[in-house]
RNA sequence: CGGGAUGUAGCGCAGUUUGGUAGCGCACCUCGCUUGGGACGAGGGGGUCGCACGUUCGAAUCGUGUCAUCCCGACCA
């Protein structure tokens, strides 16, 4: 590809627009252009790029024996209605109408269409297992869409579905792709990390998510991991081990004593000198509607999506002070933040109070809790005597580096993760709603043990350019780069140089390589800016030197040149594409 | 959804306070000169100033509305 005909505009400034660095880069580079939030126009050296990590994904999803198909990008709301998701999906799920009025939407994920394949196709045990899966653009109508193809609205992604007559068979077929995918990013030169995670809103009960550890704002994950053991979870699933605290008041009787502006967990520990530990804080949320109290020690926050988990809900936020004014009033109290408790409080609105407790007041002992009243705390209080255990107990609560693992008792340690694939046991989600079944041994009816699995396919693009950058720009893995070479002429009117850099340029293509050529009639800074911003794993300059027979051969991974007869340059470039 | 900010040429921005013929840098085209880390000179093309309505002799500039984009927060009792 000759340089002076590629698509590619590069940009003298990063754009004011991009937060993080692989937005940015991209940008300037020339890969991709916004078309509008959360949209973006993948230009020619993009979708070269994703087509190479495409295809990776492609010869690793083959040979763990999956088949790829391409289902529609536009679905019918019946499909949705069978599984129960088109209530509560939510506003990420973009729905439209037809001319006929008909409702349907755009595909955030398949599970629906590949279950309604499934069922029309896979009748015996004798078929299955089965493997299916695509690589296709998904649409999600993110609320806040940021960070570039980190996080767009419309993004390529590879689905995968698995259809098993039992839970062990799909145990197998979960750990063949667990195996899969690390195969996968690490061919795409990511180091990735398998953790726990929680299922979401795809539903199931076991699954892992691939995440690219970084320590910037691009991830938008806490995960927590242990270097005793192989233990590591996204913070919305991690579990830990407590480390020793106070939990027993010293208090001798349970009695309601004045506590004025005491509206912060800390103004309260202070008032009383006593530690966070003997708290019961009590946190209002309202889940798809219904008010929810959420019980755990003060010293402790909750995490959201494991409250949600125990409620069963599907959208889950902190109640406003309005709501909390408005229940108080209703269950006949006065009081504000900082003074609520569960003791009382049984409706709001048209419904029951749900209390749930985390497993870290369960042995609380003479400890503090708000009575809803103003300016007033409960001390010396214990469970069942002053005021009822709730009947859910369980783990609710986020875990905090420092803790110990569930594992090996090690302490915990956090970092930043970007999510680039993740893995899921459903089970019969899908298959039981759905009437998706086959027939056993038996002549029995039974649900398809399901299983899925994805990989963002722009996001580990966007990824690996924040794994891999330096001041001058993208430093791509060599096995998804663009184009594995740029050979510069340093100036195109010099015969012989122009010359040797041609007969390199031929002779790499001859062996395969996708090189491209610059022949520009810009001067040499141009091309050696454009050239690192691009980021072509290897640069061969062809300048003066080239009169004692040398050309310059740089690695942008290493960033430094060293001179070298032409022959060898390409060599060492063939036998690098070779070893992929 | 709430709060903040910004919309002026492909990109980055000035001009808006105080209304009076739309500017700068980069990019693009032509010529010259230059050719090892985003040169220089001269000339040139490109914008209904997000959109609508209003005020005014006159609106990028003032007012109202609207749309879009970006950031922050989705308030740990």
């Amino acid at each position: 590809m000759k340089m002076s005909k590629l698509f590619v505009q590069t940009l003298r400034e990063f754009p004011s627009d991009a937060e993080v660095i692989s937005h940015k880069m991209l940008v300037r580079a020339g890969y991709i252009r916004k078309l509008t939030s959360g949209v973006y126009n993948y230009l020619p050296l993009m979708w070269r790029v994703l087509k190479k990590i495409e295809n990776i994904v492609r010869e690793e999803m083959d040979n763990a024996g999956a088949q790829e198909l391409l289902m529609p990008f536009v679905q019918p709301k019946e499909l949705w209605e069978e599984s129960g998701r088109w209530e509560v999906y939510g506003k990420e799920l973009m729905r439209l109408r037809d001319r006929h009025n008909r409702e349907m939407c755009l595909g955030p994920t398949h599970e629906e269409i590949i279950t309604s394949i499934a069922r029309d196709g896979l009748k015996s045990y004798k078929q299955l297992p089965v493997n299916l899966y695509q690589i296709q653009s998904k649409f999600r109508d993110e609320v806040r869409p940021r960070f570039g193809l980190l996080r767009g609205r419309e993004f390529i992604m590879k689905d995968a579905y698995s259809f098993d007559v039992s839970q062990e068979g799909l145990e197998k077929e979960y750990e063949n792709m667990a195996q899969a995918y690390t195969r996968i990013f690490k061919r795409c030169g990511l180091n990735t990390k398998m953790v726990q995670s929680d299922s979401g809103a795809i539903g199931g009960s076991v699954s892992h998510e691939f995440m690219v550890i970084t320590d910037t704002d691009a991830g938008e994950n806490d995960v927590f991991y242990c270097d005793g053991c192989d233990y590591s979870a996204n913070s919305n699933h991690a579990v830990s081990r407590l480390v020793d605290a106070k939990t027993a008041g010293d208090w001798t009787k349970s009695e309601i004593v004045d506590t004025p502006n005491t509206h912060s967990i800390e103004e309260l520990c202070e008032f009383l000198n006593i530690p966070a530990s003997l708290i019961v804080k009590t946190l209002v949320y309202i889940v798809d509607k219904k008010p929810v109290l959420a019980l755990i020690r003060g010293d402790k926050q909750v995490e959201e999506t494991k409250l949600l988990n125990a409620v069963g809900g599907v959208e889950i936020r902190i109640a406003t002070p309005g709501e909390i004014e408005e229940m108080m009033e209703l269950n006949g109290f006065e009081a504000e933040k900082g003074f609520i408790g569960p003791k009382g409080l049984n409706k709001y609105g048209e419904y029951e109070v749900t209390v749930i407790a985390d497993e870290t007041v369960k042995d609380l002992k003479n400890f503090v809790i708000g009575v809803n009243q103003k300016d007033k705390h409960g001390v010396g209080y214990n469970w069942d005597g002053d005021v009822q255990l709730p009947e859910i107990v369980t783990d609710i609560r986020l875990a905090e580096a420092g803790e110990l693992c569930p594992q090996c008792g090690q302490p915990l340690k956090v970092t930043r993760g970007i999510e680039v694939g993740n893995i899921f046991q459903l089970g019969t989600k899908y298959s039981k709603p759905m009437n998706a079944v086959y027939l056993d041994q038996n002549g029995k009816t039974q649900p398809y043990v399901m299983g899925c699995y994805g990989i963002g396919i722009s996001r580990t693009a966007a990824a690996a350019v924040e794994a891999h950058y330096d001041e001058h720009g993208i430093k791509w893995p060599l096995a998804i780069a663009p184009y594995h070479a740029v050979v510069i002429p340093v100036s195109t009117k010099d015969e012989q140089q122009m010359k040797t850099a041609n007969d390199i340029y031929e002779t790499l293509k001859k062996h395969g390589a996708e090189v491209v050529i610059d022949d520009r009639d810009e001067r040499a800074g141009v091309k050696f800016k454009d050239a690192d911003l691009i980021g072509f794993p290897y640069q061969i300059i062809v300048g003066k030197s080239i009169a004692e027979g040398n050309v310059e051969f740089k690695v942008r991974e290493k960033d430094e040149k060293t001179a070298m007869k032409p022959e060898e340059a390409a060599e060492i470039v063939i036998t690098a594409i070779n070893a992929l």
